[in-house]
DNA sequence: TGAATAATGTGTTATTTTTACACATTAAAC
DNA sequence: GTTTAATGTGTAAAAATAACACATTATTCA
């Protein structure tokens, strides 16, 4: 934003011009708006792509779910304002986040003005200790999210997109899967996000040629059929390779 | 943003509770911040991708460039406000105009707590009519775009590679173009988005399997050289199959 | 204990997409 | 009318993707 400025359109000055002054005052006083931040926390379980979700005690939204947010501090991060919100949530500090829209439309809080910003997160359900039950929060299988208080619904739309997309650009999925898995697990989990079926040995294919697959040695256990082999994902070389990594296609 | 909760760790609550007073007295006194948006304005000109940039007139940014924005006002949608800060500058008000990014460190802003959401934005430049001299405004050739004020060399890159991916996926770049051109120009602007060499006759392939252009009948003018074929965006026939469209790749 | 079950693990071929590449044509400039 | 600097066009090689079947392994159940 630039602070000191002359419009001029057909030759005259229209509009005010602003000097240090006079935007310091605004910042300071009237044109001020609230901010929030609201998480899209993904997880994965039971091969279902899932959504952590609070029930809306508001009457207005009576029975309906929200997502994840707070109040922006004044003197705090966006960044960390999502991540403090997902620490208090789940207990966890070390998760993928990721900025995704902005929504500011002038009536969607009932409360005021209060402008959001959504952020994206995946989240391994085995290693959070939610204390779900206490806290009022469920995990929804995205397919039966339909209706959430507030402009939600919108949100967690735009999230699961970008989720979609990305997830055909950079390897995520391992987030919300579990150290070690099977191939069979990643499969499920592609197949979840993307809503669509694959074939099993291109899967496979493509997954060994992106060459982030680490071989632990170890088999599935308690499985009814023929175990798979269990992998980890090499995040180093993930990391290098990263800057030329061009996606891969489903 | 969920408005009453109860935050509870190992069966404890920790945190306030929230109601709809409590946030509300909040939303309306102190944990307010200033909200502006920032515009990154592309445009095309002499086979060079520029962007407009206004000349900062704040010691502490002396002699550098910054973006075009201003403070949200307190009852404007968001994207309201950008199309206001581009209507404004501009003098047009049909123009691309895409989310990008909010920029929200502490730091960012020397007169206070100032989140910016970043826009980026495409036009034509032989549509509008800029009083560039007067408004101090510049077309910057985005090669030479290094430092701007405040954080905006951040929001420009961000913006930039947004650019450089949507293009990728979507035809925006008829945006950037006049109403009639030839397939060398569009090839040039491709060229200068992505900054890479392309294969003319595979560029050409590209674009007609597409189906978008409409081959105007008119030629070009006045070049010193065999004239090229003046085509025109199929805005109706892009509009229908946008749903299906899954991007082109250069 | 062995037969049935339900999955894993593996390669090849056909199809599609992408890339690389050359020459005749046209209008303007000199 | 000769030179110049582009436009306009097709094909073949290479790479990526999609389709597809059977032997193997551990468990379950009769």
């Amino acid at each position: 934003m630039e602070m000191e400025m002359t419009v001029i359109e057909n030759g005259k000055p229209v509009g005010k011009i602003k000097t240090l002054q006079t935007i310091q005052s605004e910042v300071e006083s009237s044109n001020r708006i609230a901010l929030s931040v609201d998480c899209v926390i993904f997880g994965f379980d039971e091969n279902k792509l899932k959504v952590l979700l609070i029930r809306s005690d508001l009457k207005k939204y009576q029975g309906r779910y929200s997502l994840l947010g707070d109040l922006v501090y004044p003197n705090e991060d966006l960044d960390a304002a999502a991540y403090r919100v997902l620490k208090q949530r789940t207990g966890l500090s070390d998760l993928y986040l990721e900025q995704v829209q902005t929504f500011g439309a002038t009536g969607r809080h009932p409360a005021g003005r209060v402008v959001t910003v959504a952020y994206c997160s995946l989240i391994n359900v085995q290693h959070h200790k939610l204390k779900i039950l206490e806290n009022d929060l469920h995990w929804h299988d995205i397919k039966t999210v339909t209706e959430l208080a507030f402009d939600h619904k919108e949100i967690f739309d735009a999230c699961y997109a970008r989720l979609q997309k990305r997830i055909q650009e950079h390897p995520l999925g391992f987030n919300l899967l579990p150290k070690k898995f099977s191939l069979r697990d990643l499969q499920n989990l592609y197949e979840a996000i993307l809503d669509i079926k694959l074939d099993r040995r291109n899967f496979r294919k493509k997954f060994f040629s992106m060459d982030f697959l680490i071989d632990t040695g170890e088999m599935e256990q308690d499985v009814p059929h023929r175990p798979g082999k269990l992998y980890k994902f090499n995040y180093e070389k993930y990391e290098k390779k990263k800057k030329k990594w061009f996606g891969i296609d489903f």
